[in-house]
DNA sequence: TTCAATGCAAAAAATTTGCATCCCA
DNA sequence: TGGGATGCAAATTTTTTGCATTGAA
């Protein structure tokens, strides 16, 4: 893998090889964007943006914006529906299969991260970040054979 | 680990247990959720439901007091907000560190899934779900250092 | 019988849309 | 300069809360 293209220079780029404008809001965006490592809600864009007077509402376009272009990805399963299942203490350690085209979740059996493979992890991040990992979430996204075969995506 | 109770009885014996009462609403919302495999909004569980004449809003009642006794889980970064960074083309790939305390959002570098197994389960999913994976995201759970030590859940 | 749990209505929180105005390419 | 982008206000969507009434233990 080569070394990752700057977002400062790159997304401004695509932004102008579609036909779409760098605006004023949008810059501010992604300048945010830019300086946090970790996702932000629109509102925290917009709060660490304010001071350029950006509306909210235009966070939320660019961010859309910038998400179907697929400059920017949205850590959720998305369609900000929050979704229930019984604890892995009923249902069986499992992972998620989740189609980009049309949002049905799947399960998938069993586990990915193999037992080693998380014990060193829980090790690594109790040391480096001071986290203590209790549970985690492996969502697989792609696309199943029905939105496959329409193109979706 | 020992075969999975069932959680059509573990259920019910776990709210009385901590002096909650097994109702028609918690009963029908329970029913459903065993009924399905994966993960259902509130508005999925309550139109499953609706012969019952269940509120949406005990819906919505019961699935957080069984999730807050640990009898289920929410498959989202929860706090039903959505979250935005940029794509891993410009971040590198990496996995999510979550907080259950205070619901904060650290990176961790790379990629905990060895290609080798990556491989193998793109593989086996396109044959055995039809399904083509994409991309995948992680998110380990746990308590920060900070509420680790104020003692949060 | 009693207090937790429910339903209804109304509030909050998060996101999206309509439309007149503005401004980037 | 023209058409895409913005801001404001208002609408939607999802979730939460207040309160009188009901019902499980």
């Amino acid at each position: 893998m080569a070394t990752s293209p700057d977002p400062r220079h790159a997304i401004p780029t695509a932004l102008a090889r579609k036909g779409f404008r760098l605006t004023g809001p949008r810059r501010a965006v992604l300048d945010v964007l830019v300086a946090q490592a970790a996702p932000l809600s629109a509102a925290e864009i917009h709060s660490r943006v304010r001071n350029r007077r950006v509306n909210l509402v235009s966070v939320y376009r660019t961010v859309h914006l910038l998400a179907k272009l697929g400059l920017l990805r949205t850590a959720d399963t998305s369609r900000r529906i929050r979704r229930f299942e019984l604890a892995e203490e009923f249902t069986g350690h499992h992972h998620h299969l989740i189609c980009r085209g049309c949002g049905r979740i799947e399960d998938v059996d069993g586990c990915l991260l193999g037992d080693r493979a998380l014990e060193a992890l829980h090790r690594s991040v109790r040391r480096a970040q001071r986290f203590r990992i209790t549970d985690h979430d492996l969502k697989l996204f792609g696309l199943c054979h029905r939105c496959d075969a329409r193109g979706s995506a």
